[in-house]
DNA sequence: GGCAGTAACGTAAGCACTTACGTAACGGCC
DNA sequence: GGCCGTTACGTAAGTGCTTACGTTACTGCC
């Protein structure tokens, strides 16, 4: 090929060229899946997503583009229903983008996509080589092949059929631990010092002093987990419960939460509560239909700032629930 | 930053990124040169310079765009006189896109910016790691901080002040040897038979038989060569001169000659001869300045189909030429 | 409080491409 | 020679960015 032969003068055109196929490559992935969604919308929605509400000029900076490329873009998303925008209350100048309740679902199924779509090009960018230049030749014959668009089709097809599975502590998955809490983490609160610790450590604060941490997997992908903190002999605090955005709404949250349940009592544990903040509202709910019930007072001496809310789990009511719903249906991985 | 976190998924933006501010180093590079051209035009022009007048079509497939990219960049070089349009003669649909006189006078001179960018990129882009991805964050990391910037700068400047040299044969140049060579002959003519055999292995068709390879080098890089062939005892054939594109009209092509033909009398050599064409003006204009004169009947059992000049070393010609252009000025490298 | 400098960000225009489409010429086949 | 599918390529419109610019709001200093 001609660009090829003039080596790194032609960089700049192959760069473009290459990025211009993988945005279509995630397109036609987009569209195989039945997501109505761009490939250049991602750097926006995936930092409003797991960012929370940005202004402008912020996500502008974040995402290495101008502010006008942001702003013409959150136009036609908010024409859209994908995000609204409403005045910072403190400097009237400010924006503040939010993902609307109907994005935030869609972009919580994304999740097989976007680890079909990574998988696949990690595949085809890890070629050796050393030089950029190799790399991208490599990349770009496996684009022309059609080996990417393949790749991409294969990975997402085991990821839909793949069931969660969960898996205990691993101690080389314990960056897992800390990768997944940190992201609500600094979404919605900021990181205490207990947290610091906690998940910068788990084995020295949650395994050694007779705890547990389970994972949720898919397809060998880490992508969601919790804990079972012991604080005192037969009392066993549930925490640290994430489930990575993309991965929402397939049912890893109430695996794990059942599995940490099993285990608190297979543990023979007798008195098993959890600290939360009324903001997480898809996780009260979770908890509530676990069989953990509000109490009404804080727990005296909680550990963090942000907890405003105080659950203890109850057995009775959890039978209650199952039996109610008993012939609950199988939750699959990829909706209906 | 945010996009690095993201891994591959983000992959498509970054090389865009990544693109445009190659570009952007490009232009600078061009501007700080004195140059009038832009890094978009490159394959285009890049084109039209290493494989002469070509189809819209034709560039557009080689340099995997589309063929409305190509009209209309056409279109706009076209107005600023740097290429020209005729109608093909065989084809009434098909154009004729040939670099203009001056434009190609103009490429011939970028030989060292392109040669700084080229030396910066690649250093740029050695960087270890296996994947695209972390290659490409080494890429990102280098212009943000300016270094690729700087680099180039520092290579050009090196280019600009060096000298060009004339090098004897050295078997891990033969690739010089036959890339400088393959070049102007694909562009003119086409490969014969005996040049293949010459070209593919200069050794055994050159150098053992008892004839000399000279190459001309601009801060360590091959930019220029020629041959010496023994034809018989005393007898010599120069051949095979050629200097890259966009290094041309620094005074390589001279050095060369000139190198040649003192090789030639330190061999004690009775007879000189040359063979070429006539659609090659300017090599022709360099030779009949370096001394050699027109023989009026072709050389009987030629070697080559294209040739239909047959020139001989005269030194009495020599003599008085340099006589007459006695107190030549030392040609620089980068005009003024 | 007034005022200069700066930050947020929308709008306009430009750019380097793309896709879509139309037109004219070619080439093979009857 | 007539016709039909293909090829060459120009034009129009769209896209995802950019730069340039203007308006409004904030901030610090006197």
């Amino acid at each position: 090929m001609f660009l090829h032969a003039q080596g790194e003068l032609a960089l700049g055109s192959r760069l473009k060229a290459v990025s211009e196929s993988l945005y279509a490559a995630a397109n036609a992935a987009y569209r195989e899946a039945g997501h109505d969604i761009d490939a250049h919308w991602f750097p926006v929605l995936r930092y409003l997503q797991v960012r929370g509400p940005a202004s402008v000029t912020e996500i502008a900076a974040a995402i290495g583009q101008t502010h006008p490329a942001v702003s013409q873009l959150a136009a036609k998303l908010r024409a859209q229903g994908w995000i609204t925008r409403r005045t910072d209350r403190s400097d009237a100048r400010r924006g503040v983008l939010e993902l609307s309740a109907e994005a935030e679902r869609k972009l919580d199924r994304l999740g097989p996509v976007w680890c079909a779509i990574r998988r696949a090009a990690a595949a085809a960018a890890v070629r050796d080589g050393g030089t950029l230049l190799d790399a991208l030749g490599a990349f770009e014959a496996d684009i022309a092949s059609g080996r990417l668009a393949a790749d991409i089709r294969a990975h997402h097809a085991r990821l839909k059929d793949a069931t969660i599975e969960i898996a205990p502590y691993r101690r080389d998955w314990a960056v897992h631990f800390e990768r997944l809490n940190a992201e609500w983490l600094q979404r919605w609160f900021t990181l205490e010092e207990v947290d610091r610790a906690v998940l910068g450590d788990p084995q020295a604060h949650v395994i050694d002093p007779g705890g547990a941490i389970l994972f949720a997997t898919l397809d060998g992908e880490v992508i969601g987990t919790c804990a079972l903190l012991k604080e005192a002999p037969g009392v066993y605090e549930l925490s640290k419960m994430a489930v990575e955005s993309g991965f929402r709404g397939f049912g890893a949250g109430r695996k794990l939460l059942e599995a940490a349940i099993a285990e608190f009592q297979r543990r023979r544990g007798r008195t098993l509560f959890l600290e939360s903040s009324k903001r997480l509202g898809p996780a009260l709910q979770l908890y509530e239909s676990g069989g953990f019930v509000h109490h009404p007072a804080p727990r005296p001496g909680s550990h963090y700032q942000r907890a405003d809310v105080y659950m203890v789990y109850e057995p009775e009511k959890a039978k209650r629930l199952r039996a109610k719903a008993a012939p609950r249906k199988q939750l699959r991985v990829v909706g209906r």
